[in-house]
DNA sequence: CATAATTTGTACGTATGTATC
DNA sequence: CGATACATACGTACAAATTAT
């Protein structure tokens, strides 16, 4: 692991684990340069990770603070799905394969996935159920070409960690879009919804490093099981 | 102006006027350095900023690439009012001050602001209306102690406006928890629902660069003119 | 009130490593 | 293989904000 990584990941491991709480200062440059036989670069580069994932906050002249309480772990920013994060709050999530299908792109598709029509998609419906109820609906269309050998088995487990792990292809950004909208025929089909006539649909356009897309999700929400969080900066 | 910022600046500007076109190299870094008589430091400081904003992706060997189309700002990162994001799409907002009163906080609003009970706080309500429907409605609580001065003249126009500019306070983060609710007898009095019975409700906590919090706010949005976008990175 | 010490901010320079072409 | 481009890491100097003396 790099140096700037190392001290990165420590710092944030003793705030998770409250050894440098919510309000407390963390050792300042020459502090963690002496510690770590580290430049004031490579320290410097650490903390400002930190700052920017929200952990802590920079005061010039007076040092840098944390900002989060440990283990209130509400990071949902970062490219992970809410089955991931839901998981991660120790709740009890299930997946069902819906639907699993190679298509082809018609017009509304093509421009989703930048591509041209009639270009070959594998289209994957999955219902999440969440302590006994059925209330996420991911719809995910994916370039057949760029994501070879997808079976309803790794759709049942992690994509991601079959794109990454098995594949070794980099997942780099994804631009998200959030909006509420009327329910649709599989929202209804799918969802326990209780008589609620809305959703929350988070669109999604995944990337690869290389500025490729190869992805278009729209993670389909039952309002009052939606939730998403982060630190805004000025 | 500093330097980087300057880079910074030059190069949103560029993609901004679709000099730089999506899918287009920036300079290279030994390029900037020339043109700017900067160091490599400062130049990828600026470059490092562009990528953070999601303005550009950087690749390892091959250059700097630019992800967003010029002009179409989605920009919703950053502390800015829906109100403000909705200004700047061309649309019609006007504010109308609902409520404007220095209260006493309550066991709720004292633990939201993290402040003694019984602190005085101002409470504003104002409801924002999209052309010509009421379709958001925001409810302010500040520190009245840490924000002297608030009238509703100011409330009436930007309220951070004031603070920074006036006050010369530095506004710095805000953590903010996205999620829909049931309506409440606010929400029925002051906007036009249409049938809905869900809100989206946007809470946001501000802090300064010192780390005191001195706003508590809900922002709840009428589903169908609610929307959200950011880029999230691996 | 002035000064010094501490701490972060900006900017420069250099060397070496790694990925892409 | 070499040229180009970004990544990591070292070092230095001075500026600016804050706090202690």
């Amino acid at each position: 692991m790099n140096k700037y990584s190392q001290i990165f990941a420590d710092i944030v491991a003793d705030i998770d684990n409250q050894r440098l709480q919510k309000g407390e200062r963390i050792p300042s440059e020459s502090e963690l340069m002496d510690s770590y036989a580290a430049s004031r670069g490579t320290v410097r580069k650490a903390v400002d990770q930190l700052q920017e994932r929200g952990y802590v906050q920079k005061i010039h002249g007076k040092g840098v603070f944390v900002l989060k309480p440990g283990n209130i772990e509400f990071q949902l920013s970062g490219i992970v799905s809410f089955k991931e994060s839901y998981e991660r709050l120790g709740r009890a999530v299930t997946t069902q394969i819906a639907d699993f299908q190679l298509i082809s792109a018609d017009k509304l598709q093509a421009k989703l996935l930048q591509v041209p029509e009639k270009t070959e998609l594998v289209r994957i419906k999955r219902v999440r159920n969440i302590d006994g109820e059925n209330v996420i609906l991911d719809i995910n269309y994916f370039v057949a070409g760029m994501i070879p050998g997808l079976t309803p088995q790794i759709a049942q487990n992690s994509i991601y960690e079959y794109i990454e792990k098995v594949l070794k292809l980099n997942i780099c950004y994804a631009q998200r879009v959030f909006e509420a909208q009327p329910c649709i025929e599989d929202d209804r089909r799918y969802l326990d919804l209780n008589g609620m006539d809305h959703v929350i649909v988070v669109k999604n356009h995944t990337h690869f490093y290389d500025g490729r897309q190869f992805e278009y999700t729209e993670s389909r929400h039952r309002l009052d099981k939606f939730f998403f969080s982060d630190i805004a900066r000025r």
